[in-house]
DNA sequence: CCCTTTATGCGTACCACATACGCAAAACTC
DNA sequence: GAGTTTTGCGTATGTGGTACGCATAAAGGG
């Protein structure tokens, strides 16, 4: 069996209240002490389980998506838009997540999401680099939009971001119609 | 004539002295003090001028970008992919810029590069709120894409945005053809 | 010229936070 | 139970934002 004192917490545990004060008070309001305090423990245990503030931060950022949904049938153009649409609700269910400097290495749940938009285009005819591009380049627009998601700022984000979806999924559409 | 000590400084040389300590040293070696040894100013000298630190952010984050390019001649479509470059550019000059948290009461700079980009559109069919959707949407993913600028993680960054661009010029040629 | 008025310069002080360090506490092995 | 190992966490240090209040300088009036 394992040697030493049982962690009465782990990285999860710390994460997970960490998302929850973010959600309920704002990015602002995660410190280690507070999180710490919504776990009962003291700020300096956590630092047993997480290596700063910063890696939290990352682990944090990684998991605020909760699992990509399964895309419905039809075809490319319905599912991507299902998609993008889902990438902006997600990030609505957390407005700090685009406040979260940036943390190049993406972890599993971002890669699942980016999994999900590649399989928006299977069936068209598009190279690898294409489609990984295409749903990149979604991605950052959706995200970029999501920004726009502070409360009180929302006003017209709909029907922009319809609009910018609208624009793109043609211009996917004519790369796609350009190479057959 | 006005009373009392005269300034030494104002608010421009602060944001100026700030942008310069941002460029050199990144954004999070912006603090009060840092930029008032910059200014040869004690610290709280700057509580003169700006009323916090976040006020400071708003007025880097307008004047970071300088005054946007004329457009070249030439159909709307090179245009706006030369204005969509020069904002990609611009960027790119100031790093730290998308790491700036939001501060959506937007100045007169980013105004005039709003009004350039509107400008790539003249002589289009488009609706003015089509013109303007056009140009949010394609400066939101410039913004975006401008979040990898990261020192080090712009590989393949060039060749990302030429082809999200490509894409999103694609969308906005098919919207106007499907319109005449 | 001195005195009053008015605006700026800035030292001091306080609070919030991240985090290094080291010892105390707990759990397992023998 | 003694030794070993790992976690819990109090203490202390450094950094950063900023409220407060007095010192300081500039201009106007007598």
């Amino acid at each position: 069996m394992k040697r030493g004192r049982k962690p009465a917490i782990d990285a999860a545990d710390i994460t997970r209240a960490a998302i929850a004060v973010a959600d309920a008070e704002g990015l602002a309001a995660v410190s280690m002490a507070r999180v710490a305090q919504e776990l009962g423990n003291a700020t300096m245990a956590l630092y047993r389980h997480v290596k700063s503030k910063d890696e939290l931060l990352a682990l944090m950022s990684d998991s605020a998506m909760e699992d990509p949904p399964d895309l419905p049938e039809g075809d490319w153009r319905e599912r991507l838009r299902f998609w993008a649409k889902a990438v902006l609700a997600g990030i609505g269910r957390h407005p700090w997540f685009p406040q979260v400097p940036i943390s190049p290495p993406v972890g599993p749940h971002s890669l699942a999401w980016f999994d999900k938009g590649l399989g928006a285009l299977d069936g068209t005819p598009l190279e690898p680099d294409e489609k990984a591009g295409v749903v990149l380049t979604l991605m950052t627009y959706v995200h970029g939009e999501a920004r726009s998601l502070t409360p009180g700022y929302e006003d017209g984000l709909a029907a922009r971001f319809d609009f910018g979806l609208h624009l793109f999924l043609e211009g996917v559409a004519a790369h796609i119609g350009g190479r057959t």
